[in-house]
DNA sequence: GTCCCTATACTCGGATAGCAAGTGTCCGAGTATAGGCGG
DNA sequence: CCGCCTATACTCGGACACTTGCTATCCGAGTATAGGGAC
């Protein structure tokens, strides 16, 4: 089991949206450049953002991505939803059922105790997703990352920014 | 992301085998049979619990799989990693040191943001998986199982063990 | 000076190849068993 | 009748093809902008 690494490079790039002037978007283009990832392969990406209605694209010139709606109101495990799909981790394929022992459909009514502690396990995982926003996420970086850092940034963003 | 089938088709493989009498052993193509499964690639997963000393093999005739250690002392998140591999969902590949802004190392002591949020959600998953046990798996497989199919698999043990 | 029009350059969006990992299969090495043979 | 030996049949274990989904890329449709021209 192994995350896509869209779901990084999304995470990141929400951040940097939230950090923009509001009413701000930011090409996909610059997006990738700042973080040194592939263009288009990033844009396929957004592009799962903008369907999900987590981030809304800006088309034309001065165009470009900016978040749907506020960072606080955005969770991580939206953005995991938007870029990997809803699928649990676990699929029961209710082996079960099959074999010598097969039965009619009546005899399993109850769950799969093996899909009950499988969900219970991804479960835990999605809630502590859904308790983390974006406005955190944002907060953290800024209290973590050095200062130095953080200037480069700024500067690099007032030079691109029209 | 997705988990593979193996975990699925390693978790009942190892309710099955705790359920046997006490120090019988039952081929990986008892156990295909059983759930329906492909037996050449079942075998594979049972391999690799046997590598990671969950279940141990029982070479030549009357040979076979059985559980290495008690039910109670497998935990869910053991059998997932055995078969999975202990490598996390999420992969941090660092893309903040990428880009214009990149830095020396030395700007970046802190932990990734990012990567501590998925990897406190990966923390809960494991932590979840941790928690159950094979056993306790068996002691709600026997209480929601039809009675009906519960016989039946007895049944079938009883004419396939010698 | 102001308004409108047009050409432009830039943006997103979906359709298209390449590759790694999961999926599925096979045959060889090794061993406990079962039967036969000898004592 | 008992013990030993051998042949056997069965087991696991690792090495070998195939398919799905992630990775990576491109070009076309659409639009806000900038500049020029007319009034």
């Amino acid at each position: 089991m192994q995350l896509g690494q869209g779901v990084e490079w999304a995470l990141h790039c929400c951040v940097v949206l939230g950090a923009l002037p509001h009413g701000a978007a930011l090409p996909a283009s610059r997006l990738a450049e700042y973080h040194g990832v592939p263009p288009a392969y990033l844009a396929k990406h957004l592009q799962a953002l903008s369907q999900a209605g987590i981030v809304e694209s800006v088309a034309g010139r001065r165009g470009g991505y900016r978040l749907a709606r506020e960072p606080g109101d955005i969770s991580l495990l939206d953005v995991v939803d938007a870029v990997e799909g809803e699928t649990g981790a676990f699929r029961c394929t209710e082996i079960r059922r099959r074999g010598p022992t097969a039965s009619p459909a009546r005899y399993y009514q109850r769950p799969c105790a093996i899909a009950v502690a499988m969900e219970r396990a991804d479960a835990a995982w999605r809630a502590e997703l859904q308790r983390q926003t974006i406005a955190e996420l944002m907060a953290t970086v800024r209290e973590t990352v050095s200062p130095v850092i953080l200037r480069r940034a700024r500067d690099w963003f007032e030079e691109v920014l029209p």
